[in-house]
DNA sequence: TTGTATGCGTTATCAC
DNA sequence: GTGATAACGCATACAA
């Protein structure tokens, strides 16, 4: 209201109220000491004045900040936008603010950007999709909670879901999922899987194991693989024609961005998606639900997933041991890209939408 | 590396090195008044103790954050993140850390969203799609350099690009947009526009006077007008029917969100996009160009707009003047989604590449 | 060239 | 109940 020339401090109110900055502090705060007179008065000449905490004074006093960080390779990625809204609104509900840092998928951008982070100080750091190392990754914001949601770096050992590693790791059960996947391809009759992914990162590596396990577990033939080079629709052209060339029935892919690429790729190579080749995704990003044909995938719980990690820093911070490590369960959305093959008798479900869950461990 | 119990601040440093904490502090900063042998000793030893600056007590003491705010409705919307994702890469960039905070499209939420910014001190705040009043706006962040992007609040004073409002504004050239969709429109043939949007927003209104305005200027029939409820294909369920009953050959959309939703229920309802109705966006999200078929929009320089906010508001921070509103400039990509309409002559249109391909019911 | 001292705005620990 | 005061970690004007 009163713009002042100087920024109003505590010290502001308690000169105009004529009382110590200590008992303006309490008052602000709630604090029951105070005569109830006195903290009614300070707290309406506070607001006309305009007053507005200082969370750095509040940080360094405090020795601990109200901020939380979170990494992320990309926002635009529906997929991280949805798990960076999860973890917003979970930070705001818990009186705490974001720092948000883009990693870019570059190791030495996240390095930079987990400094920036500890020296913020952060009460923890959730970072999406890492290339960096977890053991550097540590190091870098020393002793600050932290969780990894599907690092891509280096795993310091495989024993995923047993052992307590040093860093907390949320990973989608990507076993799981493919198996639900793979049910119901061979429930809809698919003979000649394909796995259509890139290359180098660990999710990439364990989807697709996770995927060639399933297909071994229902004998089916040994699924082609076909790797993209770069993302978009120019790197999967090639891989297109070769699945033209190939005569795979279904393509089941890293996850929704390269199915609908694929698509695209597909017509564009002249077959009809899914009459020709049906196609599977993974993520259940918003938009599988409106392409066309409306996209069969797997969904991670990403908004909750994102919630989960403001819980899990939070309550590491405050019990001061690291959390654990855990499996997010996922489900099988089936819509109109898996038809039932023609030809085949197809289970007799006749409904188009269906969700199976199991939860893990 | 060396885990130490109490975290390691300059004066750590100093001691370790039998210096002045003053003396640590100009060495780190680069300060050249500090004698070469000492500093690259104290610089050693920092990074050997593992020294992290703490950003509080530096925001305290210079009474400027390095962090920028910014708020938004939804990461999740694809345009605002690669808003945010400019944004995010400009400050980086510049030294500065983003607070990032979700207004959801709430008044009340962006009013404590923005207290909490205005607490931060931070050195300046974007605004995208803000529902408040910007009069309050500027109160909430008091002498906070501000810049607004599309505010869907009350407009103060209606006189776009002319005189200096008390906030500036970043707003896309929507009258520009709809003459380059109405002329590209009048070229392939089309003859009965309608246009889909919803109701409320400020942002919605003016496009949808743009629109109007633009058809007007091309001599077409007055288009009719569908307000969709609430976001999401059910919403335009009944939009999709209505349109079907009118027989109108194109409609144009508020957004490519709303656009690809309703090539979702046009065709839930039976009807073939584009042969029967053809559909302009507005933004170019990334899933316009891979959508079925690939959507004719209207396309905004998303990521540099956020770049554009970080420098208006870093000028506006150091000159002391508020930044000056600006007009961002939009430009027409040609899809399949508004093929020529047979029967028609269309202008011989060169350089666009088209693909046109039988439609799978 | 380096050290000393002060203050940034808050909270917390004392005394009154 | 309330007031004075000491930190918190850092940058800087000033002294040496």
């Amino acid at each position: 209201m009163t713009p002042s020339e100087r920024p109003v401090t505590l010290a502001t109110v308690a000169a105009e109220a004529g009382v110590a900055v200590s008992t303006v502090s309490r008052a602000l705060a709630g604090d029951p000491q105070v005569g109830a007179a006195t903290a009614a008065r300070v707290r309406a000449l506070a607001t006309e004045l305009g007053y507005v905490p200082n969370v750095a004074a509040r940080t360094l006093v405090n020795q601990r900040s109200s901020s939380l960080g979170l990494v992320t390779p990309d926002v635009t990625d529906p997929f991280h936008g949805q798990v960076v809204t999860g973890f917003q609104q979970r930070a705001a509900e818990r009186g705490y603010s974001v720092i948000l840092a883009n990693g870019l998928g570059d190791a030495a951008v996240e390095r930079s950007a987990l400094r920036e982070l500890a020296a913020h100080r952060v009460g923890g750091v959730a970072a999406l999709g890492c290339v960096l190392d977890p053991a550097e990754i540590v190091d870098l914001v020393a002793r600050i909670p932290i969780v990894l949601v599907a690092p891509e770096g280096p795993t310091p050992s495989r024993t995923p879901g047993r052992g307590r590693s040093a860093v907390p790791v949320l990973r989608p059960d990507d076993r799981a999922g493919m198996r639900f996947v793979v049910a119901h391809l061979v429930d809809r009759g698919y003979r000649r899987p394909c796995y259509v992914g890139a290359l180098g990162g660990a999710t990439q590596q364990l989807r697709w194991e996770a995927f060639a396990a399933a297909v071994g577990e229902q004998l089916m033939p040994v699924p082609m693989v076909y790797r993209s080079e770069g993302r978009g629709t120019q790197g999967l052209a090639a891989v297109a024609a070769r699945i033209a060339q190939d005569g795979a029935d279904v393509a089941v892919c890293y996850d929704d961005h390269t199915a609908l690429h694929l698509m695209d790729a597909l017509r564009h190579e002249g077959l009809r998606v899914p009459e020709e080749v049906a196609i599977v995704g993974f993520d259940d990003i918003p938009f599988a639900r409106i392409a066309w044909p409306r996209l069969t995938t797997v969904a991670q719980p990403a908004e909750d997933i994102g919630r989960r990690c403001v819980d899990l820093l939070l309550a590491s911070g405050t019990s001061g041991r690291p959390a654990r490590s855990q499996v997010v369960g996922v489900e099988l959305t089936v819509r109109d890209s898996t038809p039932p093959r023609p030809g085949r008798r197809s289970g007799a479900v006749s409904g188009d939408r269906r969700e199976r869950r199991r939860t893990v461990p």
